[in-house]
DNA sequence: TACAAGTGTTTCACTAGTAAAACACTTGTA
DNA sequence: TACAAGTGTTTTACTAGTGAAACACTTGTA
């Protein structure tokens, strides 16, 4: 069975077959599946009236099970700070995350989920982990492990040449 | 190693120890090599003036070789058609894209790339292919092959799943 | 103490996307 | 021919993001 990058390869071999679109079967692979793979986890969440870069503040906050500033929580999320400024705004006027001012340094505020917001977080997530596991269950237990140590091998790989830590 | 992922899922492991976060293995790290190369992607492009969306536009009608209207090229780039829109209108500012009016129908439109757009998307392309290549240079050609063939399997999964063809 | 330089966060002006409505046209039925 | 229903495309009103500047504060040096 094709998927549609082949399809796409197999164009390209036909119009320019002096270019070799190998690296298209990882690649264009990749950004393929994390397209659908987004779009399959913002369905469910938007039930719970969030969108998926608010719901990773959410969990970004609840694993590391402490005040954290919007700084921390930005490199957390991979996001810019000014995305998390926003995020958090509308999280707190829902009354699911808390800030307070740090009385020491007062230009660094603490956030912090309420109890509504862990609740929350605690009532979606394991609902978001059985979804993810019912997708991947189409795959056996060999596809998925390979999978998960070969994508491990190009994220170390990328985080290094570009994520400049 | 470990990269970020295998970290946050110790996180997990530490304060949700009833859940079980293995999907993020596989899910969580496709979508960060995915962020990260769409990021490197983006770089050389905007030395053209274009963004990863705009040379979509160009390489589809490229490789399509032929007129399309807009609503194929929305389907062609997974893009809505409003989207579409907005691209051609950009690219056909700059002298890149053509526009003619279907006689027959008078609705629709057919695009394809003026000898400037073919020029330039046929200068960008191998660069971006060999930047593409350049990085999965760092994995063994045996992993490649593995990830080409098991994203393929997780691909056809998710398009039969949610792409709803 | 005084203040230049540095840091953490937010605001600002802007961009690119979205879904839904509007528009422009064709087609099938009477 | 007449017109309701359908289709292809664009427009509209809005949202969420961005980088750069502004703001609010601390810190190191004199």
């Amino acid at each position: 069975m094709e998927d549609v990058v082949a399809r796409v390869m197999r164009q390209w071999r036909e119009v320019r077959p002096d270019l070799d679109p190998e690296p298209m079967a990882v690649i264009g692979r990749l950004n393929r599946c994390a397209l659908l793979l987004q779009q399959a986890e913002e369905t469910p969440l938007a039930g719970f009236g969030l969108t998926r870069p608010e719901f990773d503040v959410l969990t970004a906050l609840r694993r590391v099970d402490h005040e954290v500033t919007p700084g921390r929580l930005a490199r957390e999320t991979f996001a810019s700070g000014a995305a998390v400024t926003k995020r958090v705004r509308a999280l707190e006027g829902r009354g699911l995350v808390a800030r307070r001012t740090d009385e020491r340094d007062r230009r660094v505020t603490h956030l912090s989920l309420t109890e509504e917001g862990r609740a929350l977080t605690d009532e979606i997530l394991p609902a978001q982990l059985a979804h993810e596991a019912s997708v991947l269950s189409a795959l056996d237990e060999e596809t998925r492990d390979e999978l998960a140590a070969n994508l491990s091998k190009l994220l170390i790989i990328l985080e290094g040449r570009l994520g400049g830590l």
